[in-house]
DNA sequence: TGCCCCCATCTCGTATACAATCTCCTTGAC
DNA sequence: GTCAAGGAGATTGTATACGAGATGGGGGCA
């Protein structure tokens, strides 16, 4: 009687791992079909080509990209973990509201796991990632010399990499990238104001300064400020778009 | 020629909301076969029942619920993207490793994020939010009184459920609960401490005293002592019942 | 004329079938 | 004897088919 359902491992093998496959993930963004079209769909959503409340029709999904349903439901489902998509039980999947009140909530919380990772980095990072942070410092700097916003964009994401790296919790780190990734659209539109440029690097140097001393509080309060304002100058920005909001 | 792939609204109706099922969710948390298979396979995971590197087949869970594998496959991508399970391109799913280390950076997270929340509940609370985090309060006071864990534990999520509705930051509190899910198995362990079930309600009581009083920095450092102390409680836990840690 | 009930229709959720890919064992050559 | 190539088996990923439940409109009744 097989009682439980999966290949259980014999006891005089179980102390070897079965087999973990630990240590690589050659590619965790994307399998097969479902994650190219969740890809898409993610990109046509926060850009805003696809409205709130929109509801996301599986057959029609499936015959733009010519594929079955199937992968169509898989792709809808990890944006629903993302909460990208509100799902009804048996109404389908509808494009979530993500107004500024919800982005500004998201950067609030960015803005203390970032601090938090700041923290941690001041006191834990060793001398290959105190190099890896000033190799991204010095890579904004050149970025910002050139006025080159998407260079800088890039640039910023190593040096936040570096961060999160640094802060020696893996957990934090992988929950920073999330969150990370899911305002990545809304971070790269504010970035094309040349002062923010300015500023961000001013705020990086700081930064540096803080951890490379081994200042935790400090490392902390200027991140803060560093995402925070983020958050606010793209509330400014939404607020000069639409001066009406509902 | 309908290049986009939904049901469009027109431009008319566009300003009236087409029907988003705006507040109103009445079943997220599991939806049809898929979401019973995904409760159960999560629970027997954080459990230990099934050991980290143990590989889900597919079709021997479907055949042990007496169902397809396309639910089955729905529920694992759902504990995939919870984290709980690893998948590879071609190769499947297996439950990934939670070890102590992991852990230990979990609750530090959790504590961040619940700091976060108590501080910003001390400076935003209102008066009916006041009355739910008091009742809780005495909630977990009788059942601590009764000496009853499991209504502790039930009591507590309460409270705490009281201070992510006070804190004014829906997506915090999504991101707090999503954690404290997840974290759920193992805070539960460790309240079978009797002492850790009076020293939590003290810490509750301090909580509280420091939210009622607007004071948003005591009730922060009060809560990320209340939840580190946990993860450090499950730590000496797990030490002294597994002396050899691999 | 207005309200309620019933049914046609659609969509989702699940079942089943097929194709692509990987693993592992076998077999053959060097 | 060792290593590599090939094929059988298994497993994942996708396609197609079918049933359950909900939605919306039309007809009947008050």
């Amino acid at each position: 009687m097989d009682n439980s359902a999966t290949t259980r491992i014999p006891d005089d093998t179980a102390p070897t791992a079965p087999e973990p496959p630990a240590a690589r993930r050659p590619a965790p963004a994307s399998r097969g079909k479902s994650g190219e079209i969740r890809d898409i769909l993610e990109q046509e959503i926060v850009t805003g080509e696809r409205p709130a409340g929109e509801r996301l029709d599986e057959q029609a999904v499936a015959s733009r990209f010519g594929v079955s349903r199937t992968p169509v439901r898989e792709a809808i489902n990890q944006l629903a973990s993302a909460g990208l998509v509100e799902q009804i039980p048996n109404r389908g999947a509808f494009v979530r509201e993500t107004g500024l009140a919800d982005l500004v909530e998201m950067f609030e919380v960015m803005a203390e796991l970032e601090a938090m990772a700041g923290r941690l980095a001041a006191r834990r990072i060793d001398a290959k990632g105190r190099a890896r942070l000033q190799a991204a410092l010095e890579a904004c700097e050149s970025a910002a010399e050139r006025n080159a916003p998407d260079a800088y964009y890039y640039d910023n994401e190593r040096f936040h990499e570096a961060i999160y790296d640094a802060c020696g919790n893996g957990f934090l780190a992988s929950e920073a990238r999330r969150l990370h990734q899911r305002l990545k659209a809304f971070r790269r539109l504010q970035l094309r104001v040349p002062q923010r440029i300015r500023q961000s690097l001013a705020e990086h140097r700081r930064i540096v300064a803080a951890i490379a001393a081994g200042d935790g509080e400090r490392a902390e309060a200027e991140l803060k400020v560093h995402i925070m304002v983020q958050g606010e100058r793209f509330a400014d920005l939404v607020a000069s778009l639409k001066p009406r909001e509902g």
